[in-house]
This record gives structure tokens, sequence and C-alpha cells, in this order.
DNA sequence: ATGGTTCCTTGACAAAAGTCAAGGGTTTTT
DNA sequence: AAAAACCCTTGACTTTTGTCAAGGAACCAT
């Protein structure tokens, strides 16, 4: 149930089988069915989602209920409202599976209780973060200075694999643009090939 | 010289003097006049620069030399290329002085030795890359999903400081808007009131 | 002081993206 | 098996944004 999660760990901060096990005892498991939310607007994050099997999204919904795609998560990554989780404060996010899916949670006195007793586990957050907040910075260079097309092309070479299992208004979406646009966008890929 | 830092510092983690003093010694003072580089894209990012006094900005140049602005600092905050800094890789962004600038350098081996000797450096940078990574979620979100003028009065209403001390056209490209664009949405927002 | 940047604005036009509406192919549900 | 929901595409049209060009105000440097 937690190999990924090790994995990942491990590659970051090795562990020895001791402190493996002293942080297992704060894992929370979880299985969510497609469709199904982790997290409504509204409600307090109460955990932090490492993803083992499946496909999650976070986004957010306009006043024209419009949605829009924060971030995608499929194994081996993590999702939240990060904001929320740490502060307590309502969450502007939804969280819901795209594919039944399998989670170890790190709930929010878990967390606490971790970065107090384990110093590996301060690390481990620190690097998980520095990589999601590079990430983003990247993501949001794009944004801002690449057109649509090319905008695209960088995320299915970036993410194929979500690329391939994620309905397309979605990654429009995730991208800030229509699902016409975005159709439109590949047409016109497809027709120079 | 390093009075913010170590305010912004105790904010986050109290320190004792002694821990103070320790942590002091690591810190490299450093001025800047406007228009001067802090890096040049290609260079390796060799430092994290907090302003205590000044402002500064981090952008690319694409292929027809449009600057991208990435990212503004002006006191007490905190830039870098942090994917250079930490894999020792060629940077991407240019940073320079928007006015004359006095700052605080954590260089790469300060860094590694405060990771390895100080927890508490530890827990800061771990809450300031956190709050980092919150504001830029924010950011982006506001970016895929606002139209320009609300983007625009998000930004004002946000850094208020910011938005008084930058020029227009800097501040356009922050937003993925052309200097134009910016200047027109301005003039409607002026024109209703 | 003056010549040169830099910065902002405006106009006319072009390109990109959004909106609305319809249709057809899947998959899901009952 | 039929109905419903979902998803993608396409067309016609509108709105938003970008591009190119010009001009004027403010700031700088010599």
């Amino acid at each position: 149930m937690y190999e990924l999660f090790f994995q990942k760990f491990n590659e970051k901060v090795p562990l020895t089988s001791e402190e493996q096990e002293q942080i297992k005892a704060y894992l929370t498991p979880k299985k969510l069915r497609k469709r199904q939310y982790l997290l409504q607007e509204g409600e307090v994050c109460r955990a932090i989602a490492f993803v083992e099997k499946g496909a999650l999204r976070a986004y957010t919904v306009d006043e024209s209920s419009n949605e829009h795609i924060i971030q995608f998560a499929i194994e081996g990554w993590t999702i939240s409202d990060l904001y929320s989780y740490l502060t307590g404060e309502p969450a502007t996010y939804n969280i819901d599976a795209l594919e039944d899916a399998e989670l170890v949670l790190i709930t929010r006195t878990a967390h606490e209780e971790l970065l107090r007793t384990q110093p590996k586990y301060e690390t481990f957050i620190r690097l998980l973060i520095t990589g999601a907040y590079i990430a983003l910075q990247r993501r949001l260079a794009s944004n801002i200075s690449l057109p649509a097309e090319e905008r695209y092309t960088c995320f299915t070479e970036t993410y194929p694999d979500i690329a391939q299992r994620v309905p397309q208004h979605m990654i429009a979406s995730y991208m800030g643009l229509t699902p016409e646009t975005l159709s439109r966008v590949r047409k016109k890929m497809a027709d120079r090939r």
C-alpha cells in the first residue's frame, strides 16, 4: 500500500527501516472511487494526499460555474489545498478523483508530529515543495510567454501520461483555454503533418 | 544591514541571539546599482538574494527578444533562479535591479552548511518556499481564470507597493499582456469612474 | 540646455481566443 | 437495449488581445 510513497521518500531522503515503520504509523490509507471528492470548496483541507494509484484533479468553480483546473496528480505525485491545510482556512479548491484511486494521506496532525519528531520528514517535505514550486514556475512561465499551441506541445511532452489519461477539455482548462480552442489548435497541428 | 532579514526569520522561526550570530556568519551582503545584473541567463545562480532595500526582477528573453517578467522582489522578499541554484544547471532567468538595492545573499555553500548544522534554518527555508509556492499558485489561478482587467485589479490590490514602483510595461509583462493592452485596460477602468 | 532614452498612450488593423449552437460518437446508467 | 450523459468537433460570429506605427511627456546624461 505504501510502496510508491516510500520509494519517492527514499529517493529524496534515505530512511532506515525503523524510521520507515515509525513514519508509516502516521500515514492514513484511503481509496477513492472515480468522481468522488477528496475535498470540497469551503471545507478545511485535512490532508496532503500522495497518489499511489489513479488520477485526481484540483479545480475551482467561478461565478459562471466554469471549472478551472489548477492541478492534476497521478501516481507518485501529491495533491492538496496547501493554503487551507496549513492555515485551517476554508479551501478554495475542489479535489476529486478522475479514476479510482489509492491514496496515502498525511493529516495535519500527523504532519505536525512528524515535523517535531522526525527531521528527515521535514527534509522530505522541503524537497517536495521545492520541486512543486519549480514545476509551477515553469508552468507559469510557459503560460505568460508562449502561444497556445506551444503551451500544449510543452504540456504533452512534459506530461505524456496525463495528456493521455485525462479528458481534453480538462487539459484545455489547465492551460487556460476553452475546449473549442484546444480542439482547433490540435486540428491545426494535425493538418500540418 | 541584516535587520529585515532577521526580522522575517524570527517571524517564521524565533532565534536566540547566539543562533542569529551563527547564521549571520554565513551571509554575504551585497549592494547593487539600478540596472546592474545579479544573474545573467547561462550563468549558474550562486545565491538566493533577500532584499533589504530596493527592487529587483527576474525575467526571460525569448527568440523575438521580448522580455517576460517572472518575478518581482522588493524589501522583505527573496529572488533567485531556484532551479539553477539547486542543480547547478545554467540559469534560464536574468535578474537585475530596478532600483539601487541592498541584498543579503545566501550562497549555495552557506545554504548547505546551514542545512547541515542549523535545524532552524531548514525550517525557515521550508516556510519560505511554502509561502512562495502558495503565492505562485494564486498567481497562476488568476492567470488562467480571470480576464485581464480583473487580473490587474487583483495585482494592484495584492501588491500596491510594486504597482507603484515598477514601470507599467513590466507589470504588463508579469501578467502576460502587452504594454498597449494594459494601457487600454487601465483607460477603460478610468473611463468608468 | 539639448539630445537621447524610456515610458506611456492612441489609432488602425490583424490575429487569437471566446461564445453560442449544433451534431455525432462514446461511454455509462438504468 | 434504450436513454442519458459526456466528450469532441465544427461553423459562424464576437470579443479580446497583439502588432505596427506614431507622437508626446518625463527623465538622464553629456
